[in-house]
DNA sequence: AATTCTAACTAACAATCGTTAGTTTTGTTT
DNA sequence: AAACAAAACTAACGATTGTTAGTTAGAATT
């Protein structure tokens, strides 16, 4: 029997990077299984379905019966995969919240410029919508409906992004390559449109990703005139 | 008794319009009430209670029964007066959408530069949002709910609201007063901005609403460099 | 004083909610 | 072929949903 012991391998360079750290320790007197779950188990599908309904009607209007509907099977029935709505909304949510702290640490920790900081910013937002935006619109609108531990980490995690982000602004302020506006409203402004780019999903959809974030750095940044 | 006739005297100037009106016809016979409600009806208090409640949980998490105990009565009470929980969630959009749609047909037809009538848009949203918060949060969030042909009118005065602000937009980028960019990316920037600036209120609080003004045109318009 | 109206109430309806228990089908491993 | 595990099913639970019917206390009008 194989446990899920949480391991996730991300892409195939961390792939080659574990195997090169076992090369290394050929004293092991136990087994190791990695396990490579190439297709999305039912559980995952289970949850991208959901996930599709919360952002077309919100967490509270979606029942259980509407996504085993949407899966063809009976409501009943996923409580083989998942232990809850709860489950669904709390795994949804955190996964989204996660890749954008990890997302701005990396940014935060990079020696560039304030200016090119918030550049990167941008971009990123734009690289996790088009791959989440159904967790983000989960996110937006439904983060109130998680409960204890969950509801208080993704609140904390909203903090802490929304404090780097606010330090980047000041720390462009202070070295004068940002208007000495009040920092409260750039980073308002900024961070409100990144947020909501998933509602923009089908005009963007037309628009070559790399030519929305060229457009979209040059307008938030350097505005409309 | 006296029955609603859907007849609203806005202010004083309409009503004394109406009794010069009444002056000139002195052969009516029949009676006509005037009836000025000066304070807010219970029906008033149940949609501003409710619409505190969508803000917070969402329309669809929020009972019958959590609308009454805020109002502290029963939930059958609440059909004294209102028809249903559809009236509030339409009662509220349509409010706010309405005012949304008038304003910008204002701006629309003033004689000023695109650049001021964007301006204008911006100050509009602030006044709307500073008066309107709970509404606003319900039209962006629960107007799916919305049924029938409650739907399709918010719907259209969308597209007609979003189509206007274009319009001012293209005119500005082919006066060269506005840079020649993509105008989705302007148009949606500036609005998504605009849309959610009710999450912004505990901080708002704090400013003075023709500071936010000030600052909010720069940042928009101007950028952040 | 008699009547009407307003706005609250209690009680209950059928429908739907998330979830559990127990059973059957399906597919894999011995 | 037998044994096992995974994943579907049916049926049902108690709680909650929006709403209706019928009643009642008090205020306003006649």
């Amino acid at each position: 029997m194989i446990n899920d012991c949480g391991l996730w391998i991300a892409d195939f360079s961390t792939l080659r990077r574990f195997r090169f750290l076992l090369k290394f320790r050929e004293d092991f007197d136990f087994n190791i299984y990695i396990y490579i779950q190439m297709k999305p188990n039912r559980k995952q599908e289970i949850i991208q379905i959901a996930a599709s309904l919360f952002k077309e009607k919100g967490y509270s209007a979606v029942s259980m019966r509407d996504i085993a509907q949407a899966m063809d099977m009976k409501a009943a029935s996923l409580y083989n995969h998942i232990t809850g709505k709860q489950e669904i909304l709390s795994t949804l949510i955190i996964e989204v919240a996660s890749a954008f702290t990890s997302g701005m640490s990396q940014i935060i920790s990079t020696k560039v410029t304030p200016l090119q900081k918030i550049e990167k910013v941008i971009e990123m937002h734009i690289d996790i919508t088009v791959n989440y935006s159904e967790n983000i619109a989960t996110l937006n609108n439904d983060w109130m409906h998680l409960k204890g531990n969950d509801l208080k980490r993704v609140v904390q995690m909203r903090e802490d992004y929304e404090e780097n982000f606010r330090s980047i602004i000041n720390a462009g302020i202070s070295e004068g390559s940002i208007k000495p506006q009040h920092p409260e409203v750039i980073l308002f402004s900024i961070l409100s449109t990144l947020r909501t780019l998933y509602l923009w999903n089908e005009k963007r959809g037309k628009m070559e990703v790399n030519i929305l974030k060229k457009d979209m750095v040059a307008v938030l940044i350097g505005g409309v005139i």
